[in-house]
RNA sequence: GGCUCGGUGGCAGAGUGGUUAUGCAGCGGAUUGCAAAUCCGUCUACGGCGGUUCGAUUCCGUUCCGAGCCUCCA
């Protein structure tokens, strides 16, 4: 039996965690709409469930894990006109770029990473079945849900309709009955892409698609469901209302999910970053400049539902305290390590089986690093190797060798490799000639080209500087 | 207006009713041909005001400040 404690957003408490069928953990976290290069805010979401799944992995021997791609939008819609390109062009354009970025960050592809336009017709299925039981209404050739036939509408959020202004920043559409229901359904123009539907050639409201996914991938009730805190509400308080009313179940709203998990967001100064402040960044102007692993490090230093300020000393902060634990890692380059060798001290479990108290961890992991007992034999390197790589294995770090980590060219060129390698030897033997002066002078060389040196008792080993 | 969530040392960030994590940066020392790395040591903190208590950063109240949601948003 674990001991794992989750937050649930639905309680506004950490849980403990109790499995709806504990050989196969079923978790679903909202993926990104791909009209566009993924910013900080995607890159936190991906990491931060990425890393509560290596965690159910470490913990469960099966974790089906599902992140659906909203591939068809008006947004994604909006970017095809500009661009003169289909939608297909355009999700797919970022959908790849999308993936290949996650993976320089060590986030796993998730078991399924289902396309809404592949669910089109389940999602059909499901409005006309919440339209015949009287859920959804007609109007003016958008389906639209009826908040009034879900009494416990708003429950995950916890807001009452009576005391919200409906539409307080926004006007409310006309077709609306009430201000909160939200489209299943809308019709599509002639340029715009559609399907034929029983109410026309149109396209599904977003906030269907999840449901409708993770209902058919996963089947309701399945244990974990996520997502960026932006999406709490309306996004997952419609697909509660959606699922509850299509089971029949208005009472259970846990017999859609079982536990509600949403991360931080990403903010920069003090504002959190989004579209209509224009303080958007991008993932990909970073990956140009640091390993994917500093970036995912920084996405972990705050704890996952706290708001977490993106800075350049951040970064840096983190490229250091990695750079730390890979010269640890060197040191411990010759211990083999087996796959079953991968377990936690209890005190470690504790931490990260506690929401995910990744900060905590950090004092035990420091703890042992600088014990030097743990280095003076094999057995005990063997324990310690044993410990970071299973950590390695469950926030996603730690995944290169010393070497690539140290030596990896990020911005620099072959020849430029040939230079540093040639430059360290010729002062590797003007040392050995006590030519002394040589030997600054060749170093002051090769900083300048943005390596440092370390003279150590086995050799010379070298890396770049910040 | 309603509903959330926060305010911890230069920075990041846990946690606890009393021995004031941890890391990064800084400083001092050891070491080094000189450095770097490493090791050892080290200074700053719990928004304000009340209350409960022998004792509160931690509990309660209040106040100020900040962020988010009530619109698409990770």
């Amino acid at each position: 039996m674990n001991n794992l404690k989750i937050y649930n957003s639905i309680s506004n408490k950490k849980e403990t965690f109790i499995p709806i069928d504990k050989n196969n953990i079923r978790i679903y976290a909202c993926g990104p709409t791909v009209y566009n290069y993924a910013h900080i805010g995607n890159a936190r979401m991906a990491v931060v469930f990425d890393t509560i799944v290596k965690l159910l992995r470490y913990v469960f021997p099966k974790v089906t894990y599902v992140s659906n791609i909203t591939d068809i939008d008006d947004k994604i819609i909006k970017r095809s006109l500009e661009e003169k390109k289909t939608c297909e062009e355009i999700s797919e354009t970022y959908l790849r770029i999308y993936n290949s970025e996650m993976k320089k960050l060590n986030v796993d592809v998730p078991d399924f990473q289902p396309k809404a336009t592949e669910y089109v017709h389940s999602m059909i299925e499901k409005i006309k079945h919440l339209e015949n039981q009287g859920f959804a209404y007609n109007k003016d050739g958008h389906i639209l849900f009826s908040v009034s036939s879900f009494p416990k509408y708003g429950m995950l959020s916890k807001r009452s309709k009576e005391k919200q202004i409906a539409g307080s920043r926004v006007s409310v559409e006309s077709y609306k009955i009430n201000p909160e229901d939200f489209v299943l359904w809308k019709p599509s123009k002639k340029n715009e892409p559609g399907w034929n539907s029983p109410w026309g050639f149109g396209r599904p409201g977003w906030h269907t698609e999840c449901f409708a996914m993770a209902s058919d991938i996963l089947k309701t009730p399945f244990d974990i469901h996520g997502g960026g805190l932006d999406l709490k509400f309306p996004h997952h308080d419609n697909e509660i209302a959606q699922s509850c009313c299509f089971q029949n179940k208005k009472d259970d709203f846990s017999s859609y999910a079982r536990y509600w998990m949403h991360n931080g967001f990403v903010t920069i100064d003090e504002k959190k970053m989004s579209k209509s402040l224009g303080n958007i960044v991008l993932l990909k102007d970073y990956l140009e400049v640091y390993n994917g692993e500093v970036i995912r490090f920084a996405l972990l230093s705050a704890h996952y539902r706290s708001p977490l300020v993106w800075t350049e000393s951040l970064i840096n902060q983190s490229k250091n305290i990695l750079d730390k634990f890979y010269e640890v890692l060197r040191k411990l380059e010759d211990i083999k390590i087996q796959r079953y060798d991968l377990i936690l001290p209890k005190e470690l479990e504790v931490c990260f089986f506690d929401d995910l108290n990744i900060s905590n961890a950090f004092v035990y992991l420091n703890k042992i690093i600088r014990n030097k007992e743990n280095f003076k034999t094999d057995k005990n390197k063997k324990n310690l190797k044993k410990i970071l790589m299973t950590v390695s294995n469950i926030l996603g770090i730690f995944k290169h060798s010393p070497k690539e980590w140290f030596n990896e060219k990020i911005n620099t060129s072959d020849e430029n490799m040939k230079i540093i390698e040639a430059l360290i030897q010729k002062r590797n033997v003007a040392r050995e000639n006590k030519n002394f002066s040589l030997a600054d002078d060749l170093r002051k060389q090769l900083t300048n080209l943005g390596v440092e040196i370390q003279d150590g008792p086995k050799g010379v080993k070298w890396k770049w500087l910040n």
